[in-house]
DNA sequence: TCTGAAATAGACCTCGG
DNA sequence: CCGAGGTCTATTTCAGA
């Protein structure tokens, strides 16, 4: 893997792909001020060095039932490698939920579900709690998305 | 707007293209056992009726500099309109800011935050409170995400 | 070596059956 | 509803700077 160095004609490029992925290449070299073959080979390049990891349809939550967006917090007192392994894999087996992360502080683990409604969630809470011993699991419903992107920002390049 | 109805052949391809939006029309076809000229009438119909809301690439975090990632609990006492705006505002405006909530419960809204470093989650700290007085600002930070994805389970299809 | 224009190949989309 | 062909786009090649 080579030293990524990315310009700012990459910015603009991953900018306007990141919002749409669908844009033509000789459209997308004339908003960067390139022809459409450097174009390309830029896009390319962003690619293979896995820059830009894939192309992904976004799809309307309410549409396929899953406007219900819930938080849990989890917090366990067995800190041993078993234990986490199986939490894990637990976890990674519930395609509600759509984010896991190992946090700092207080709360050891923090999830992000999507569901219905709270009796799906319920169920989502079973299955976790089943799979292995938790200490502690403190949900809080979300009420409104107020804002949701998978657009990074990009004043940071490297 | 039509009542969307899904179908399981609707469903498949949602599962397929939430992953890899890239796939031929021909290759889905196969995949999900259906001519090419229907698949492709599929996937135009689920886009007409804003299933598929549209197609991004996703970008490396670590490539682009923002490994890491910050969730920020806000409370306030000030629940008046006119103080909810300007938050909004505030918020929308820094591109750091990838997801947003309303929550119940507790904590009144809930940010995602990437930033690449704890001095650069000051920055964006600072811009948060500038904009708009917080009652209580809580940061917790991910050490290690575990999971993430765009695609949304497609169990409770309407 | 690098650029960009033009050829090629291949996928999308439309139309007639 | 299905497949075949026309059209449009991505991709490659190649001549010139």
């Amino acid at each position: 893997m080579s030293k990524t160095k990315l310009d700012s004609i990459d910015r603009k490029l991953l900018d306007l792909l990141q919002v749409d992925a669908e844009r033509q290449v000789a459209d997308l070299a004339a908003d960067v001020g390139l022809s459409a073959t450097q174009c390309w080979r830029r896009v390319q390049r962003l690619k293979e060095a896995g820059v830009i990891t894939r192309q992904v349809a976004l799809v309307d939550r309410a549409k396929v039932n899953v406007a219900v967006t819930v938080f849990v917090a989890v917090r366990t007192n067995t800190h041993t490698e078993q234990w986490f392994n199986r939490f894990r894999a637990t976890v990674e087996a519930i395609p509600e939920v759509v984010e896991f992360y190992r946090m700092s502080g207080d709360v050891d683990y923090l999830l992000r579900v999507v569901v219905p409604d709270i009796a799906a969630y319920d169920q989502v809470y079973k299955r976790l709690i089943a799979g292995t011993q938790l200490f502690d699991v403190s949900s809080s419903f979300a009420m409104e998305e107020l804002k949701f992107t998978t657009a990074l920002p990009l004043s940071y390049l490297p």
